[in-house]
RNA sequence: GCCGAUGUAGCUCAGCUGGUAGAGCAACUGAUUCGUAAUCAGUAGGUCAGCGGUUCAAAUCCGCUCAUCGGCUCCA
């Protein structure tokens, strides 16, 4: 291989030899024109095992964006010069790398509208995030909606004008002085922080306008064909409340004006079945002013769908080997500061009553009332394992801005319970946790879920308690159930809890998002402060291993994520009304009433509609209750005993025997399905 | 807590640049007695989130408070 020339390994494995400084584009035009002008970005890899470069010291939010990959494989420009043997990718309009790079690029675009529109703004950073793109601004005013709307026009003309994206590079020092004489201080930290002394630095020009970045980006403006600006919100400069305030403007982009009014129809079906929505339609639960933020009302229907959970639960519990508890919800403030919530989680708490004998507190976490328990009498190993289990309602002071229907509350409900047992049982412990939590989540309909293991970072001994010998043990153990069960996990350091390493199970829901639920955590801290004891086998007292352990998490919190996930139409067994009864005219109200009475004998809920409207009317309204079925009772199913069915999701399957129907609701309701 | 937006009947919303409120659905009453997603007619329903201010006059303008929404931050 001569010295002018470099291979470029094709997908389909051809290779060709080009000279050095040809680009991806001369690449795709040499293919076909059409392939020319469908490509994006291109993604390299070099074929030398030398050739990772330095990229490693790049900014994390960059590096999630463009997927950087331990082989030095990276997204780079269409104009960029390729200097070395690479495996190259053209990358065209369906890739979902190339609609992050428009995205990314979309940001520039709307950077330059308001360079343009507003030049006393600051740049701070504009990557594409997972639905389109934001930039951050640092400006004195805000922007108000009809900024946004001239934003959003201006950027129109900017893309009309199909600037090419150039990138120039220069030396640190000299981009450093500019933007330090410009007032940018943003770009002067990204700069100090992402790139070294010595190295020149990359910036992307388009017209006049001109940003530090890393790019890549599309060849110009003009490819950025359909955006929309969605919203503006306040963002910390560098996440910390303590810094200025700086307006974040988000948008979308799209490959094409398709696919983003198909994302805009998405967002419509998420907002249908957001559980507040749903809430309020379906009256399953309300929020009250006047009874104050984050607190939940569970009118009937939604109260049924508790109650059938939280039965579940307890059933549960028992069968798995639990002890039902029950602990009060304020306790003296004197075992908050035993157990250390009153200082490290104060801020967290509802203040201090002051009573005639002493300050009460109510209680964010139940934890110090099972210990309480625990400690009542004296306990040998053959009292451990011990499982205190109870549905805990739990008072936390949530800040204002932070409260979000059911999943974000000042007061829940935790299935929580504290096993107190010894180190030789933990692995059977925290392996019976997540088979239990596998289950809770198997029954309530979701199938897929991601598992997080936290543990410390051992290189912040100070930052935990317990000791390296405790920490090792634990999470080893828990790291050997997850193996021993074939079940993936991503291990988080430095992610774990002051007290203890935890295993986190986050669901995903039918849209895809996740949502965290489930948690095992062990506790080297609260056995300590309360000096807990169990005396051995050997006649010596030892400190149990304590392991707290919520499955739904929060009942409210799952109750809301069992709403989005199933829109509202329950299963069976979960449904408030199961059965809807549908009598066509008075004359049929009687039979209407023999049959409820038969069905409620049998432990079904029915809802019999005696208003005296038309039957197309009552069926539309059971229907929209998401109710699973609804039954027809006319002249025809009066004579003969029988009831005619209309299924949800499925609509009319004629009349059968009541006695049938009953059969079939009885084995619905045993086996907990999703089908009807 | 911070930035921005919003708050009108049970629900969804209209109400222009100030002249003390309107629709559809729901509710109630009556007529209708009906075969698989809305029968017709009538009635009733609101301290326009709350408090204060400007004004002859405030749903509308100003201030504060509360709540909600979208973010930041935080978290079950």
């Amino acid at each position: 291989m001569s010295n002018a020339t470099i291979s470029i390994q094709l997908p389909d494995g051809s290779v060709r030899e080009v000279a050095r400084g040809t680009t991806p584009y001369d690449i795709a035009l040499s293919i076909s024109p059409r392939l020319a002008a469908a490509v994006v970005v291109a993604r390299i890899r070099p074929l030398a095992t030398t050739a990772v470069t330095a990229t490693a010291a790049d900014e994390p939010s960059e590096e999630a964006m463009y997927g950087a990959a331990v082989s030095g494989e990276r997204l780079v420009d269409l104009a960029a010069p390729l200097t070395e043997d690479v495996a190259l990718e053209l990358l065209k309009e369906n890739d979902e790398a190339a609609l992050r790079v428009v995205r990314h690029s979309a940001a520039h675009v709307m950077a330059t509208a308001i360079l343009e529109l507003f030049p006393e703004a600051k740049l701070g950073h504009g990557p594409a995030t997972d639905s389109g793109f934001f930039y951050d601004i640092y400006r004195e005013t805000p922007f108000t909606e009809a900024d946004l709307a001239a934003i959003e026009t201006r950027m129109a003309e900017v893309v009309a004008r199909d600037e090419k994206f150039v990138r120039e590079e220069e030396s640190r020092e000299a981009g450093l002085a500019e933007y330090q004489a410009k007032g940018e201080f943003m770009k002067v930290h990204f700069i100090e922080r992402f790139t070294h002394a010595g190295e020149t630095i990359s910036l992307y020009r388009n017209g006049g306008f001109v940003d530090f970045c890393r790019g890549p980006h599309v060849p110009s403006t003009g490819r950025v064909k359909a955006f929309k600006l969605t919203s503006v919100a306040g963002a910390y400069w560098l996440g910390d409340e303590k810094n200025q305030q700086l307006q974040r403007v988000y948008g979308t982009a799209f490959f094409n004006g398709k696919d983003m009014e198909a994302h805009f129809k998405r967002l419509e079906e998420i907002k249908a079945r957001d559980h507040r929505v749903l809430g309020r339609q379906l009256d399953l639960f309300s929020i009250q002013e006047v009874a104050g933020a984050g607190l939940i009302f569970w009118h009937p229907k939604g109260g049924l769908i508790r109650k059938t959970m939280e039965d579940w639960m307890r059933e549960e519990c028992i069968r798995r080997g639990y002890d039902m508890v029950f602990t009060p919800h304020i306790m003296r403030r004197e075992l908050w500061k035993i157990s250390g919530h009153d200082g490290f989680y104060g801020q967290n708490m509802y203040p201090p009553m002051e009573l005639d004998d002493a300050e009460y507190r109510l209680k964010p976490m139940n934890c110090p009332g099972h210990i309480l328990i625990y400690k009542n009498s004296p306990k040998s190993y053959r009292d451990l394992p011990a499982r205190y289990a109870e549905l805990g309602n739990v008072y936390r002071f949530e800040r204002s801005g932070t409260m979000h229907g059911l999943l974000r509350v000042r007061g829940f409900t935790q299935d929580d319970a504290h096993i107190f047992c010894t180190p030789q049982q933990i692995e059977g412990e925290v392996a019976a946790c997540i088979e239990f939590a596998e289950s809770v989540l198997k029954t309530f309909g979701f199938e897929e879920f991601k598992v997080e293991l936290s543990t410390w970072d051992p290189n912040d001994r100070k930052s935990y308690v317990g000791s390296e010998e405790n920490w090792l043990f634990a999470s080893g153990s828990l790291k050997k159930v997850l193996e021993a069960k074939g079940i993936p996990y991503r291990e988080i350091p430095g992610e774990a809890a002051f007290y203890g390493p935890k295993i986190d199970i986050k669901l995903v829901d039918v849209l895809g998002r996740m949502w965290q639920l489930s948690t095992v955590q062990f506790d080297f801290n609260l056995p300590q402060r309360f000096e807990l004891e169990y005396k051995g086998e050997d006649g010596e007292l030892h400190r149990p291993v304590m392991v707290h352990r919520a499955l739904f998490g929060s009942v409210e919190r799952f109750f809301g994520v069992l709403i989005e996930h199933y829109a509202g139409a329950f299963p069976f067994w979960l449904a408030p009304v199961q059965v809807g009864l549908v009598p066509i005219s008075e004359k049929h109200l009687e039979y209407a009433q023999r049959v409820k009475a038969t069905l409620e004998a049998a432990g079904v809920r029915v809802e019999l509609d005696t208003r005296n409207e038309k039957m197309n009317a009552k069926i539309r309204d059971f229907t929209l209750q998401k109710v699973p079925f609804v039954l027809i009772l006319g002249d025809k199913e009066s004579g003969s005993g029988s009831v005619s069915v209309r299924t949800r999701g499925k609509g009319d399957e004629g009349s059968v025997a009541l006695e049938s129907f009953l059969e079939r609701t009885q084995a619905l309701q045993a086996a907990k399905g999703v089908a009807l």
